[in-house]
DNA sequence: TCTTCGATTGTCT
DNA sequence: GACAATCGAAGAA
């Protein structure tokens, strides 16, 4: 089953932490390629210093304040893209960064844009799985709540509580704290030889 | 295995 | 004009 809108409504860290196990789907014209989410970031809203919403609303970071559930696709370091989900309210900043996810099906795709690069390393990176998935600006703002959409999020599978660890957020370096230190990244290991049963 | 560093461009001040 | 929610190659150990 596809996620509801209701699921992103809530606090971003519940977010975060409840897609991991989750599938995200990817369809490009006939194809398609999937994946277990397996590392979230939350940010939220304008009082975190670490939040593309910090310095207000721009053209940039408009979709973060749009409707939960849609997909704020952006640019950076000249040369990647990276993907989030809205959560919250509508006119409340706030998204979770996907940083990671395990591939399950579509190996045929993720492995043509990750040419002689080791499968567990194709989408162990928030950039390198918008590469593997070939999400780029086109999908900013795409409903992840759409059965039909080319991009979305659907149950997958159960990660033991137990399993899932949480860390300071990666990549913000010059983020003051306490914003720097909060513990708003997700994140958990699924077996290597680990392949969906279906 | 670890650390350093260059790439490269949209966005905001 | 500065910098960015990063990656991957190269070199050292």
């Amino acid at each position: 089953m596809i996620l509801s809108r209701n699921f992103y409504k809530r606090p971003v860290q519940t977010v975060a932490r409840e897609l991991l196990g989750k599938r995200l789907v990817r369809q490009i014209e006939g194809n398609f390629a999937a994946g277990y989410i397996v590392e979230a970031e939350s940010y939220d809203g304008e009082q975190d210093q670490a939040c593309h919403a910090r310095c207000g609303r721009t053209h940039r970071n408009a979709m973060m304040y749009g409707e939960a559930g849609r997909a704020y696709v952006y640019f950076t370091y000249g040369m990647h893209w990276m993907l989030n989900c809205v959560c919250g309210n509508d006119g409340y900043p706030a998204a979770v960064l996907i940083r990671a996810i395990h591939p399950v099906e579509g190996f045929d795709l993720m492995s043509k844009n990750r040419p002689g690069i080791k499968e567990s390393l194709w989408c162990d990176g928030p950039a390198k799985l918008t590469k593997a998935l070939e999400i780029t600006g086109e999908l900013n703002g795409i409903d992840l709540c759409d059965p039909i959409s080319p991009l979305k999020i659907e149950d997958g599978i159960d990660i033991p509580v137990n399993t899932i660890q949480t860390s300071a957020r990666i990549g913000i370096q010059s983020t003051p704290e306490p914003w720097l230190s909060m513990p708003w990244r997700f994140f958990t290991i699924i077996p290597e030889n680990f392949k969906e049963q279906v």
